[in-house]
DNA sequence: AGCAGACCGGAACGATCCGTTCCACTGTTA
DNA sequence: TAACAGTGGAACGGATCGTTCCGGTCTGCT
């Protein structure tokens, strides 16, 4: 670290910091398509060497601890955000529709469980629980929510919008918002007067689940 | 094949025949909850050798391709089932609920991409899409069901409930019968008056997810 | 009684995959 | 120009898994 000036656009280092990000957003992509993805996938969807990733990670499962880390802080950051907004339903749906969006919930519950969490996280997750039910309560309390709805039925809902899946990341997100069009409209204590977003599904747009897997 | 009477039900014989199902029903269970599961765990669980599922089948892609094909039946015949059902809406969800309850999804779904498919499994899997069209179309006509909704729908709802797994098979059921219950109140066109089913999701059951998976 | 063979359990084999290490190389910095 | 941070990618060792194979057991027929 000497005392270079800040110029660090071109060079080594420059190359270096460039590729630490680089290298997230590959393992953010590649495990969520596929979270037992091997790391050498990582690196060759980076671009990079293997070396690359072996110096800025102990190993795989530092690497997937900090790309789950992460989704979780996401999750805090969004819902802090959406317990700002005024309107309770819309507050909820937001919140929602950007975890979904974002794919959040696949990055921390289904990399959960191949690697040693943190206490730091163990303390995200329940704060994150907190706010959760923050936003449930107050969406209850607003009437608009289904008394009948508890916490923890954002995990079942978020699970079946990442279940959601199709090659096509941009069409992935369309029909995740159909789905959680449905489940709002289940959701709510107010009959749904817009109509389902998104192209709906169409024939044979599931048919590549059918094609060899190589 | 001699001309033993028909008191089979000691000896060799019959004991073969009993592993014929013993096999498949261990199979069924173990690739619903691993479709990647390696085959020594179907032997495993069944209480037999490996021997005995290589007498019955070419090898591990034969059995997925029976097994596939099995789930496929039962949902034509779910769906055969339902359209004799004289009530609209009730041969809609009843449907649903049995093809939900029987993890039909996972079992076609989630095992396809693994073998080579048959060509009559393509025809039953036509006749499948052909069935729950004329489903849905019922559901429609009878001003129930919203009129944006479309057959395809069908496969992101049963997507979205068979993505529900905790480790205890009677409670997955449970929690999927209220995801189903969110999503059919969602796609209909009455304000839904019952309560949501089962016991609500509890705080913590989902905790199992963060334990080390060995 | 005795034998041929269906049926079985499970060890052993070979192929594949994957995380990690290692080393030669390159451009940068001092 | 010497030292070195940073890199690409081959190589290694361990683990996993599908499949084969062999020795043993029990059955049904002669």
């Amino acid at each position: 670290m000497p005392t270079t000036p800040r110029n660090a656009l071109a060079g080594r280092r420059a190359q270096a910091a460039r590729n630490d990000e680089v290298i997230l957003e590959a393992a953010r992509a590649v495990f969520l398509d596929d979270p037992k993805a091997p790391i050498a996938a990582v690196a060759e969807r980076a671009g990079v060497g293997i070396s690359a990733l072996y110096r800025r990670y102990a190993g795989k499962e530092d690497l997937l601890r900090q790309l789950c880390h992460d989704g979780l802080r996401r999750y805090l950051a969004e819902a802090e955000e959406a317990l700002v907004e005024p309107d309770d339903w819309a507050a909820f749906t937001g919140f929602l529709a950007r975890i979904v969006d974002a794919d959040v919930h696949s990055l921390t519950v289904h990399l959960a469980g191949t690697f040693a969490p943190t206490e730091e996280m163990g303390r995200d997750a329940v704060r994150a629980g907190e706010l959760a039910t923050a936003l449930v309560e107050r969406a209850r309390a607003s009437g608009r929510l289904r008394p009948d709805v508890v916490p923890q039925d954002l995990g079942l809902l978020l699970e079946a919008c990442a279940a959601v899946r199709v090659p096509d990341v941009r069409r992935t997100r369309e029909l995740r918002r159909r789905q959680l069009a449905v489940l709002l409209a289940g959701l709510s204590t107010m009959p749904d007067t817009d109509p389902l977003p998104g192209p709906p599904p169409a024939a044979g747009e599931f048919d590549w689940r059918w094609r060899q897997r190589t």
